[in-house]
DNA sequence: TATATTTGTGTATATTTAACGCTAATAAAA
DNA sequence: TTTTATTAGCGTTAAATATACACAAATATA
């Protein structure tokens, strides 16, 4: 007779140009591991699919709802778990700066932003979940826009300039960086300005999903390394 | 109280110059979807990791062993199995020619290998399991030499070629093709040449996994769109 | 009013990719 | 044994893409 349980769990992260990536931990509220940083996610429910699963578990521990969902990997060594054997299936989610704000907890004490730079000891094999969903926003990055769902609808430049930045961890070329984005033809400008400290307003930019499907459906091969 | 199972299923991959890139299936011996084709695999066992079940399974139900693998997705709709909820950690596979022949079935009536063009009415979601692996291995293969996994330690340059061209489904410049790939100087040439059918005798390459290793390492980018 | 800060923009050079066809070595057929 | 068919092996040029690089415009703040 097997006995194994199946949960899911959660990698959202989140940007803000001052504070830079995030990613979303719940305190436990109960052993084992009580009172430790974890990823959020628990167990499905019979009947519903794995993806519900997960965006009822954010709700739930963390109020809160991701732009951006997708499938990351499956944990299920026999002993990551002290208490019986559960396999993981892990998602990847994204968040925008408007839905930051946390509420709503049961099952956790406490919900926080944590900068990927400075992240506590986190419960079970979470922090090896961790590593792979940097890994793959690191590497998405470079070859699907997913950068958008981090960003507010409109944005000026220099905010996805930034989120490259400190993603790929080393300078790029502003000119050369906007040549590229423009190109792609799936960014539109708009009319409006924003201010933010000093300096020249910055005209604000929005993503177009339509003409990015498009753009792919014909084949088009995003890729951004740089 | 949570009732789902959690089995493993597995997508394998064989390629051969003469018939082409095939999948292996096997026949299933009980209800449901009795007599009918599926993809090998089963449930995962108690103390078992994922990766030591799959690769149980193929043992058991096709007598095979891959030369890589790795996970693919999970697929946990509830109602994807009639008997009772299943969630299944697919895995991708991939075997070289020379152990191509199956054998040895238990659970299974018969083991086979079918054309990726010519296949059968699959049991379950396994039809949409093999098109998530397809659609793995053609973009793999444009980023990471997995090609080789494919084909013997030792083979002509034309069995790469052909390779690329069945799996990218359109004629390479074998000129650019070659050039591209000499440049990243994991393959080695040997002194060795085979004869295959008419024609010059073509002399034999290997891949070189340490250099390949070490070029990652040093931050290449491995890149064969074409 | 001066200074600091951020946005916005073009060109020249180097690198990479793409297009292209003939000769060499062998097996098979005449 | 000669001819024919088949596959392997190889280099150059043109086009496209990527890279390096610096100053002016618009605003807040001192």
């Amino acid at each position: 007779m097997q006995q194994i349980k199946v949960a899911v769990d959660a990698v959202v992260f989140g940007y803000e140009p001052e504070q830079g990536i995030s990613v979303l931990l719940i305190k436990r509220k109960y052993e084992p591991y009580q009172k430790q940083w974890a990823l959020p996610g628990g167990l499905v429910l019979n009947e519903e699919s794995l993806e519900t699963a997960v965006r009822r578990e954010l709700k739930e521990e963390a109020g809160i709802t991701v732009s951006y969902l997708e499938q990351l990997y499956s944990f299920g060594e026999p002993d990551r778990d002290p208490r019986n054997r559960v396999v993981s299936v892990t998602y990847f989610g994204l968040v925008r700066p408007g839905q930051h704000h946390l509420s709503a907890q049961t099952d956790a004490e406490d919900a926080e932003w944590f900068n990927i730079k400075k992240l506590p000891k986190l419960a079970f094999d979470h922090k090896e979940i961790l590593a792979v969903a940097l890994k793959r926003l690191r590497g998405k990055l470079a070859y699907e826009p997913i950068g958008f769902e981090l960003l507010d609808k409109k944005f000026p430049f220099s905010d996805l300039e930034h989120l490259y930045q400190i993603l790929l961890d080393h300078d790029i070329d502003r000119r050369n960086f906007k040549k590229k984005i423009i190109s792609y033809g799936f960014l539109e400008e708009l009319e409006e300005v924003v201010q933010k400290k000093a300096g020249r307003p910055a005209r604000l930019y929005q993503f177009n999903k339509k003409k990015y499907f498009e753009l792919k459906e014909s084949g088009y091969n995003f890729d951004l390394f740089y």
